[in-house]
DNA sequence: TTAAAATACGGAAACGTTTGCGATATTATT
DNA sequence: AATAATATCGCAAACGTTTCCGTATTTTAA
């Protein structure tokens, strides 16, 4: 494979020194219009490509940015994923993108292997089972630029994008309550989870401001087999002490109720009404009945992560990632799956 | 951000020379075990990574391919990229992965953006505005590593990985038959499409071979905007000519018929039974009533094209990719929306 | 015992950029 | 008119690897 023309070609056919090229492609005020002209004609005419490896090595950047997620086969992350490019395109920085699979070593050796500079920084959502944090402290550390959005890691001090998980958990239960149910169950991912603990607690909180009392056995952890999360949650439906109302913190759950369900005579909304943090709202609307969701701001979470990290690595002199966390509400839309009848 | 150690500094700590340690890395047989063992184990404590972009300018080679589709937002194509994740990820190579939002602007801008070496190969699916291929022939005869799947590009003799287009939608068309649908509509998206075109064939050939005439009013070619394509079905569900059956050759598409049919009086099996190619199995099952679906292999289809590719890049005299149509077959799974009644 | 071959390592060039510094020619300043 | 300032460009180093080549030492062959 031949890659084109390189600087030395080009400034040979123009008779000039690569630096005189570089810099007018470059657009140094060091050169005189008319040489600049010449140059950049030049190099359109012979498809002049800048060989990307000798820039990252000389200027040690690789216009790269790696984001690393638990799965790809999700809305939610998909959105995300779609407004990270939105802007991060426009600025020609390429995207590295990589699924853990829920799987904390392959994140690790993910992390491990990025930190040899191939990409400028990582923008993250750890898998459900990270627990031990020190790859992810060691990188930050260094310095390197680290971003996580939606299921964070706390310890670690720098900008995190979230949605406001507790007020739209509490107001989702809260929701529920309103529709008529008392006993209300909590379907979760890892409990170590930043996400899950943060909706857990307004659940919780939504349950005791209506003088309820939560059921520890309605309260699920699942995990990454769909198959067994139906069952369990089928378990859990049947028990003596069915719930008639239910919470997902994720959407792979909803979907996981919807299909545990199925294999009930279970009826939504009259014996169960159901409530999801949910992103794919076109197939909320076509489910039976349509599922009420909480619906994230995935694709602007995205933007504004892609947005914080180009400002960072773009302007000249810029600080560290602030410490802080930054929420962006989610919009419940009610549908018919928790309509009182 | 400080990256860690580099060969120079390696060596001094070793008293040897880079070039001596560079070889003890890479296993060479010019170096005693003696010293290999002492080099590997002063690197793991110094945590030496190697930079990798000195390593690319050098070798002329990125380890990193380059993955270009139509959307993000779609299960199959998520799938696929899993599938080459999977293998990618065991040989050590990076994934840039591209979205055109069926954007061949974007398309044409991102696969230049390519030809500077970025990646040591292409895998991509095409988009539905994708007529000029000028963008694609030149980095074909550039000799760039270049694999389409699914949506090909037949005029440019290189591997290419399909679904049995053609059989599966012969297939699918002739189950609505024999359920009794004798006026059977076909949705697409562009009619360049790869996919489009044989599968539409297929649609044909099977309404022929069951002595059915095609009505062109049943017949809908859609765009992007989700919205429009609810309401150019839904219209062509109400005409005169009102359908039976349905086909639709993409995921998209029998999803916006559900939404379509919502807000029409129309029964599904009973007015109309529809199939569709469709990927995202937990949905489809979800759906009411439960979608016949043609399941494309898309893992495996990821999968391939990474093995061809890995093998391609990573033995020492690999000739070209061969012009060739590799096919894998899809799976019909029949569930209510086609049942008979 | 001596020449030849194998072993183990170091020096330096090369990959293709960018940039500090020096050099020359041109213009402005006094 | 002499000097200083400016404009424009070239030389060469540097980024961190890999690898060609040379060399010194040891081993093998005759």
């Amino acid at each position: 494979m031949s890659t084109g023309v390189n600087l030395k070609e080009l400034a040979a056919e123009l008779k000039l020194s690569p630096s005189t090229v570089s810099r007018a492609l470059n657009d140094s005020y060091e050169i005189s219009e008319a040489t600049k002209k010449k140059v950049v004609f030049m190099a359109e005419k012979l498809n002049y490509q800048p060989n990307p490896f000798a820039r990252s090595l000389r200027e040690n950047k690789s216009k790269t940015i790696a984001v690393v997620m638990p799965e790809r086969m999700s809305s939610f992350f998909a959105k995300v994923i779609d407004g990270i490019e939105e802007v991060t395109q426009q600025h020609g920085y390429h995207l590295l993108v990589y699924s853990t699979h829920e799987d904390v070593e392959r994140e690790k050796k993910i992390v491990n292997l990025l930190m040899n500079g191939r990409a400028d920084a990582i923008v993250m959502s750890v898998s459900s089972q990270t627990s031990d944090i020190s790859h992810l402290a060691r990188l930050h550390e260094r310095g390197f630029p680290l971003i996580f959005f939606d299921r964070i890691c706390s310890e670690i001090p720098t900008t995190k994008f979230i949605t406001n998980d507790y007020e739209s958990s509490y107001e989702g239960t809260k929701h529920l309550i309103q529709q008529g149910c008392r006993k209300i169950a909590f379907l979760m991912l890892s409990k170590e989870l930043s996400i899950t603990k943060e909706r857990y607690r307004g659940y919780l909180d939504a349950l005791k401001a209506a003088g309820l009392s939560p059921t520890p056995s309605l309260q699920v952890t699942c995990a990454h087999e769909e198959e067994n999360n139906i069952e369990a949650i089928r378990a859990m439906l049947m028990s003596e002490d069915r719930p008639d109302g239910l919470v997902s913190s994720v959407e792979k759950l909803a979907l996981a109720t919807y299909h545990a369900v199925k294999r009930t005579n279970i009826k939504i909304p009259e014996d169960l009404k159901i409530i999801s943090f949910f992103s794919n709202l076109s197939i909320a609307g076509l489910l039976t009945p349509s599922l009420t969701t909480i619906t994230q701001p995935a694709f602007t979470i995205g933007e504004e992560c892609a947005k914080l990290l180009i400002k960072k690595l773009t302007k000249p002199r810029q600080p560290d990632l602030p410490n802080q966390l930054i929420s962006i509400p989610s919009k419940i839309t009610i549908r018919s799956s928790t309509i009182a009848v």
